[in-house]
DNA sequence: TATTTACATCGCAATATTACGATATTAAAA
DNA sequence: TTTTAATATCGTAATATTGCGATGTAAATA
Protein backbone atom coordinates (compact mmCIF):
# COMPACT_ATOMS: atom_id res chain seq x y z
CA UNK A 1 0.00 0.00 0.00
CA UNK A 2 1.24 3.77 -0.37
CA UNK A 3 1.33 3.63 -3.61
CA UNK A 4 -1.40 4.58 -6.22
CA UNK A 5 -3.26 2.16 -8.28
CA UNK A 6 -2.19 3.74 -11.53
CA UNK A 7 -2.85 1.08 -13.69
CA UNK A 8 -6.64 1.06 -13.38
CA UNK A 9 -7.70 5.05 -14.69
CA UNK A 10 -7.42 5.98 -18.21
CA UNK A 11 -4.09 7.86 -19.35
CA UNK A 12 -5.74 10.90 -19.57
CA UNK A 13 -6.57 10.67 -15.62
CA UNK A 14 -3.33 9.66 -14.58
CA UNK A 15 -1.70 12.54 -17.06
CA UNK A 16 -4.34 15.62 -15.72
CA UNK A 17 -3.79 14.55 -11.78
CA UNK A 18 -0.12 13.86 -12.36
CA UNK A 19 -0.02 17.83 -13.44
CA UNK A 20 -2.06 19.05 -10.57
CA UNK A 21 -0.18 17.26 -8.16
CA UNK A 22 2.90 18.94 -9.37
CA UNK A 23 0.46 22.12 -8.68
CA UNK A 24 -1.11 21.44 -6.03
CA UNK A 25 2.09 22.45 -3.01
CA UNK A 26 2.64 26.33 -1.98
CA UNK A 27 6.45 26.64 -2.72
CA UNK A 28 5.65 25.35 -6.32
CA UNK A 29 3.23 27.67 -6.51
CA UNK A 30 4.90 30.72 -5.00
CA UNK A 31 7.15 29.89 -7.34
CA UNK A 32 5.16 29.74 -10.62
CA UNK A 33 4.09 33.31 -9.49
CA UNK A 34 7.44 35.03 -8.88
CA UNK A 35 8.72 33.54 -12.56
CA UNK A 36 5.58 34.94 -13.95
CA UNK A 37 5.84 38.48 -12.31
CA UNK A 38 9.69 38.80 -12.83
CA UNK A 39 9.70 37.13 -16.10
CA UNK A 40 12.73 34.68 -15.35
CA UNK A 41 14.91 34.29 -11.98
CA UNK A 42 17.87 32.11 -10.53
CA UNK A 43 17.51 29.44 -7.98
CA UNK A 44 19.18 31.88 -5.42
CA UNK A 45 16.39 34.95 -5.61
CA UNK A 46 13.49 32.36 -4.89
CA UNK A 47 15.75 31.35 -1.69
CA UNK A 48 15.92 34.39 -0.61
CA UNK A 49 11.97 35.40 -1.73
CA UNK A 50 10.80 32.84 0.33
CA UNK A 51 12.83 31.71 3.08
CA UNK A 52 13.54 28.10 1.96
CA UNK A 53 16.82 26.35 2.20
CA UNK A 54 18.23 26.44 -1.14
CA UNK A 55 18.42 22.70 -1.81
CA UNK A 56 14.65 22.25 -1.50
CA UNK A 57 13.90 25.29 -3.25
CA UNK A 58 15.79 22.91 -6.50
CA UNK A 59 14.04 20.04 -5.50
CA UNK A 60 11.05 22.00 -6.39
CA UNK A 61 12.44 23.14 -9.63
CA UNK A 62 12.99 20.01 -10.76
CA UNK A 63 9.69 19.02 -10.45
CA UNK A 64 8.23 21.87 -12.05
CA UNK A 65 10.91 21.00 -14.58
CA UNK A 66 10.56 17.75 -15.13
CA UNK A 67 6.86 18.48 -15.92
CA UNK A 68 8.20 20.80 -18.42
CA UNK A 69 6.21 23.74 -17.23
CA UNK A 70 9.38 25.60 -16.59
CA UNK A 71 12.57 25.62 -18.38
CA UNK A 72 16.45 26.48 -17.16
CA UNK A 73 19.25 27.85 -19.44
CA UNK A 74 22.59 27.87 -18.11
CA UNK A 75 23.99 31.37 -17.69
CA UNK A 76 27.10 31.82 -16.26
CA UNK A 77 27.49 30.43 -12.88
CA UNK A 78 23.46 30.47 -12.45
CA UNK A 79 20.67 29.04 -13.96
CA UNK A 80 18.23 31.69 -15.60
CA UNK A 81 14.72 29.94 -15.01
CA UNK A 82 11.67 30.76 -16.66
CA UNK A 83 8.16 29.49 -18.36
CA UNK A 84 7.51 27.56 -21.50
CA UNK A 85 5.09 29.16 -22.62
CA UNK A 86 4.96 26.35 -25.03
CA UNK A 87 3.80 24.13 -22.33
CA UNK A 88 2.09 26.80 -20.40
CA UNK A 89 -0.79 27.38 -23.31
CA UNK A 90 -0.93 23.37 -23.29
CA UNK A 91 -1.68 23.16 -19.58
CA UNK A 92 -4.48 25.90 -19.71
CA UNK A 93 -6.11 23.97 -22.79
CA UNK A 94 -5.90 20.41 -20.62
CA UNK A 95 -6.97 22.32 -17.10
CA UNK A 96 -9.72 24.31 -19.02
CA UNK A 97 -10.95 21.09 -20.97
CA UNK A 98 -11.80 19.85 -17.09
CA UNK A 99 -12.28 22.59 -15.11
CA UNK A 100 -15.00 24.69 -17.44
CA UNK A 101 -17.29 21.79 -18.60
CA UNK A 102 -20.87 22.69 -17.62
CA UNK A 103 -22.02 20.75 -14.97
CA UNK A 104 -25.53 19.47 -14.28
CA UNK A 105 -26.77 18.04 -11.07
CA UNK A 106 -29.78 15.67 -10.39
CA UNK A 107 -32.86 17.01 -9.26
CA UNK A 108 -32.77 15.22 -5.96
CA UNK A 109 -29.91 16.55 -5.14
CA UNK B 1 10.93 17.53 8.26
CA UNK B 2 7.56 16.20 6.02
CA UNK B 3 5.85 19.17 7.05
CA UNK B 4 5.13 21.73 5.09
CA UNK B 5 5.98 25.37 6.56
CA UNK B 6 2.66 26.74 5.31
CA UNK B 7 3.16 29.97 7.58
CA UNK B 8 5.37 31.24 4.60
CA UNK B 9 3.48 31.30 2.25
CA UNK B 10 0.33 33.91 1.04
CA UNK B 11 -3.21 32.37 1.86
CA UNK B 12 -4.38 32.15 -1.09
CA UNK B 13 -1.41 30.43 -2.36
CA UNK B 14 -1.71 27.77 0.49
CA UNK B 15 -5.39 27.87 -0.71
CA UNK B 16 -4.97 27.36 -4.48
CA UNK B 17 -2.47 24.66 -3.70
CA UNK B 18 -4.61 22.88 -1.37
CA UNK B 19 -7.70 22.42 -3.89
CA UNK B 20 -5.37 21.05 -6.26
CA UNK B 21 -3.53 18.47 -4.08
CA UNK B 22 -6.83 17.37 -3.66
CA UNK B 23 -7.72 17.34 -7.09
CA UNK B 24 -3.74 15.61 -8.27
CA UNK B 25 -4.98 12.27 -7.51
CA UNK B 26 -6.75 9.96 -10.36
CA UNK B 27 -8.77 8.40 -8.32
CA UNK B 28 -10.56 11.67 -7.38
CA UNK B 29 -10.54 13.06 -11.15
CA UNK B 30 -12.31 9.91 -12.37
CA UNK B 31 -14.79 10.32 -9.19
CA UNK B 32 -15.21 13.68 -10.41
CA UNK B 33 -15.74 12.82 -13.66
CA UNK B 34 -18.17 9.97 -13.18
CA UNK B 35 -20.28 11.65 -10.61
CA UNK B 36 -20.44 14.67 -13.48
CA UNK B 37 -21.22 12.01 -16.44
CA UNK B 38 -23.90 10.68 -14.30
CA UNK B 39 -25.41 13.88 -12.67
CA UNK B 40 -25.07 11.83 -9.73
CA UNK B 41 -23.93 8.21 -7.93
CA UNK B 42 -23.95 6.46 -4.87
CA UNK B 43 -20.38 4.96 -3.31
CA UNK B 44 -21.44 1.42 -4.44
CA UNK B 45 -21.53 2.90 -8.16
CA UNK B 46 -17.95 3.88 -8.05
CA UNK B 47 -16.52 1.06 -5.71
CA UNK B 48 -17.90 -0.88 -9.05
CA UNK B 49 -16.66 1.21 -11.55
CA UNK B 50 -13.10 2.18 -10.20
CA UNK B 51 -12.37 -1.46 -8.32
CA UNK B 52 -10.97 -0.03 -5.35
CA UNK B 53 -11.90 -0.71 -2.31
CA UNK B 54 -15.54 0.44 -0.51
CA UNK B 55 -12.97 1.76 2.16
CA UNK B 56 -10.49 3.65 -0.35
CA UNK B 57 -13.57 5.49 -2.11
CA UNK B 58 -14.86 6.65 1.24
CA UNK B 59 -12.11 8.13 1.95
CA UNK B 60 -11.52 10.03 -1.49
CA UNK B 61 -15.25 11.01 -1.55
CA UNK B 62 -14.75 12.22 2.01
CA UNK B 63 -11.56 14.67 0.67
CA UNK B 64 -13.56 15.80 -2.10
CA UNK B 65 -16.30 16.90 0.01
CA UNK B 66 -14.11 18.26 2.45
CA UNK B 67 -13.06 21.41 -0.20
CA UNK B 68 -16.89 21.28 -0.62
CA UNK B 69 -16.87 20.24 -4.35
CA UNK B 70 -19.58 17.53 -3.93
CA UNK B 71 -21.82 16.89 -0.88
CA UNK B 72 -23.86 14.01 -0.18
CA UNK B 73 -27.42 13.51 0.67
CA UNK B 74 -28.92 10.86 2.72
CA UNK B 75 -31.31 8.73 0.66
CA UNK B 76 -32.93 5.94 2.71
CA UNK B 77 -29.31 3.44 3.02
CA UNK B 78 -27.46 5.11 0.61
CA UNK B 79 -25.92 8.67 -0.10
CA UNK B 80 -26.46 10.76 -3.28
CA UNK B 81 -23.40 12.45 -4.20
CA UNK B 82 -23.03 15.20 -6.90
CA UNK B 83 -21.06 18.39 -7.59
CA UNK B 84 -21.72 21.33 -6.08
CA UNK B 85 -22.52 24.09 -8.85
CA UNK B 86 -22.11 26.73 -6.33
CA UNK B 87 -18.31 25.62 -5.13
CA UNK B 88 -17.73 24.57 -8.39
CA UNK B 89 -18.12 27.55 -10.28
CA UNK B 90 -16.06 29.47 -7.78
CA UNK B 91 -13.23 26.68 -8.18
CA UNK B 92 -13.30 27.39 -12.47
CA UNK B 93 -12.83 31.25 -11.26
CA UNK B 94 -9.80 31.00 -8.82
CA UNK B 95 -8.58 28.17 -11.29
CA UNK B 96 -8.71 30.34 -14.62
CA UNK B 97 -7.06 33.35 -12.34
CA UNK B 98 -4.38 31.36 -12.22
CA UNK B 99 -4.14 29.36 -15.17
CA UNK B 100 -5.82 31.51 -17.85
CA UNK B 101 -3.25 34.74 -16.73
CA UNK B 102 -0.84 35.79 -19.50
CA UNK B 103 2.90 34.81 -19.17
CA UNK B 104 6.05 36.64 -20.44
CA UNK B 105 9.23 35.61 -20.97
CA UNK B 106 12.95 37.33 -20.64
CA UNK B 107 14.52 37.65 -24.25
CA UNK B 108 17.23 35.81 -22.38
CA UNK B 109 15.26 32.62 -22.34
C1' DT C 1 -36.75 -9.04 15.27
C1' DA C 2 -32.92 -10.83 12.48
C1' DT C 3 -30.69 -9.99 8.27
C1' DT C 4 -29.01 -7.48 4.59
C1' DT C 5 -27.27 -3.29 2.39
C1' DA C 6 -24.68 1.00 2.03
C1' DC C 7 -21.50 3.76 4.27
C1' DA C 8 -18.15 5.68 7.48
C1' DT C 9 -14.38 5.17 10.41
C1' DC C 10 -10.36 2.93 12.65
C1' DG C 11 -5.94 0.94 12.54
C1' DC C 12 -2.22 -0.45 10.08
C1' DA C 13 1.47 -1.48 6.48
C1' DA C 14 3.66 0.22 2.44
C1' DT C 15 5.13 4.00 0.16
C1' DA C 16 5.66 8.98 -1.04
C1' DT C 17 6.68 13.72 0.10
C1' DT C 18 8.94 17.56 2.35
C1' DA C 19 12.80 19.86 4.09
C1' DC C 20 17.52 20.29 4.98
C1' DG C 21 22.58 19.65 5.93
C1' DA C 22 26.48 18.00 3.64
C1' DT C 23 28.88 17.51 -0.36
C1' DA C 24 29.95 17.60 -5.40
C1' DT C 25 30.26 20.42 -9.65
C1' DT C 26 31.16 24.15 -12.56
C1' DA C 27 32.07 28.83 -13.82
C1' DA C 28 33.45 33.44 -12.54
C1' DA C 29 36.43 36.36 -9.77
C1' DA C 30 40.41 37.49 -7.10
C1' DT D 1 45.59 29.02 -9.16
C1' DT D 2 42.86 29.65 -5.11
C1' DT D 3 38.56 31.33 -3.70
C1' DT D 4 33.89 32.39 -4.15
C1' DA D 5 29.21 31.83 -5.93
C1' DA D 6 25.26 29.30 -7.78
C1' DT D 7 23.33 24.90 -8.33
C1' DA D 8 22.46 20.04 -8.18
C1' DT D 9 22.40 15.83 -5.84
C1' DC D 10 22.69 12.56 -1.91
C1' DG D 11 21.24 10.86 2.40
C1' DT D 12 18.17 11.12 6.01
C1' DA D 13 14.52 12.31 9.53
C1' DA D 14 9.85 13.66 10.03
C1' DT D 15 5.54 13.46 8.31
C1' DA D 16 1.76 12.58 4.87
C1' DT D 17 -0.71 9.67 1.68
C1' DT D 18 -2.67 5.49 -0.23
C1' DG D 19 -5.16 1.38 0.15
C1' DC D 20 -7.50 -2.07 2.60
C1' DG D 21 -9.43 -5.36 6.09
C1' DA D 22 -12.14 -5.17 10.06
C1' DT D 23 -15.65 -3.16 12.47
C1' DG D 24 -19.42 0.08 13.69
C1' DT D 25 -23.90 2.32 12.33
C1' DA D 26 -28.27 3.16 10.41
C1' DA D 27 -31.94 2.20 7.25
C1' DA D 28 -34.49 -1.16 4.52
C1' DT D 29 -36.05 -5.78 4.02
C1' DA D 30 -37.37 -10.52 5.15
Amino acid sequence: MGVTKTEIYKDEQNKLASLLKVLGHPARIAILQYIINQKACICNDLVEELGLAQATISQHLKELKAIGIIQGSIEGKSVCYCIDEKVWKQFQEEFNGFFNQDVNVKQCC
